[in-house]
DNA sequence: CTTGGTATGTGGGATATGCAACAGAAAGGG
DNA sequence: CCCTTTCTGTTGCATATCCCACATACCAAG
């Protein structure tokens, strides 16, 4: 259960009054929990749809040979389930997990899909927020999808970069994982990448220090 | 205009009455156009939203230096525009193009968003079809990433393939476009690829005969 | 402080991929 | 029908990328 406080900053309850939100807890069956660092959210086994309230989780996936590859970044917002998004063709494994500690509200997508019969006002809200919430996914898959169509790792690196400076609104910014996880993220060797930071520090296009990166292009 | 007919197939109207769907047109300011091959059918230029309610479109992007690459490729339901995907981080120019002669509807997000103040019916039940074409496109934007994301041609290859071979629910299915536009798709080199679907062939991986291929694998 | 684990940084060698160029097949338009 | 354009299939060559291996730096736990 959330406190009046925290329920003006949810995202999936967002402009729903906290006695509507206590009687969507019960009619949804929505459940809430909590989450630490490295704690398996999620197994994609399921139906249900998770919201991410608070916290940052990862979407991975683990092929036969064991590799992991982070297929989505999860923040305040972020929307994930079976029924919404990878539903995993293959054999690989899929999994959410948590990267620093979450608070993720679980409902049922039937739920939210059947025309309630009462109409009720609440409902619609809700399916609103959600939209929401999707639209902002899609955005993030299209980023995605933008940086890793790109043909080498130079360009996909400074596409990245400036969808980070876009998005802070500054030439300067945080990586939000380790450089490690960033070659898994743009689905390259790292030192391979490393070996790319390299020339773009040397020829001026970026500044880096630890995380945080200047971009000069 | 819809007729009755075309309305009862209409992803975005689905279970709307003739008269509702009419209302709707004028209340949210709606307006439907159809297309031919190639034509530019939408540039990330305005904040309307639209939905192909038949035919195909791909969303391209070309970059500075004129390369093209299929970021998405809509069929009917498929929805498209600047606030839902592809925002545009960077210089290159974005563009939905006309593959098969289109039915579109254009839609003003903000529309869609505002709490009606009637908290009409109708409203509610485009926003819940709306969610659904957005749970929809996420899925195509996740399985996207999942085959961008393989570290190899052969193993994007391999993903894409038994996509579509889920999809069918077969193990032999129909490229939806032509192996250049496959290559453009996966991100990669045609020739490269064309190379890599020869050794999937020698080693009995696949079959392939035009642009029907099967797979056992 | 020490220790183990993880992240960062670098390099050599193997190779998959990209690029350019070509030719025949297929498709579309007048 | 012919003509033009696009698609398909293939090759040689250059190189960007991958894989492996190592060294250092950093951080958290004991």
């Amino acid at each position: 259960m959330l406190t009046a406080q925290e329920l003006e900053k949810s995202p999936l309850f967002h402009d729903i009054s906290y006695q509507d939100y206590r009687e969507i807890l019960v009619c949804f069956q929505a459940v809430q929990r909590s989450f630490r660092a490295d704690d398996l959210i999620y197994d994609f086994s399921t139906d249900a749809v998770g919201v991410v309230e608070r916290g940052q989780a990862s979407v991975i996936r683990i092929d036969e040979e064991g590799v992991a590859t982070v297929l989505e970044d999860l923040g305040a917002g972020g929307v994930f389930g079976k029924t919404l998004a990878f539903a995993g063709s293959t054999g690989d494994s899929l999994e959410v997990v948590c990267r620093r500690p979450c608070d993720v509200v679980f409902i049922d997508y039937e739920h939210i899909l059947s025309r309630c019969s009462q109409a009720c006002h609440r409902h619609s809200i809700l399916v609103q927020n959600m939209l929401q919430l999707m639209a902002g996914k899609a955005q993030d898959l299209s980023r995605r999808v933008d940086v890793l169509s790109r043909r080498s790792i130079r360009e996909k690196l400074l596409c990245y970069f400036r969808q980070l400076s876009q998005q802070t609104g500054s030439r300067t910014f945080i990586l939000p994982f380790s450089l490690s996880t960033l070659a898994d993220y743009i689905a390259t060797d790292r030192s391979a990448m490393m070996r790319e930071l390299k020339r773009l520090r040397e020829d001026g296009s970026v500044r880096s220090d630890g995380r945080q990166f200047t971009l000069f292009q």
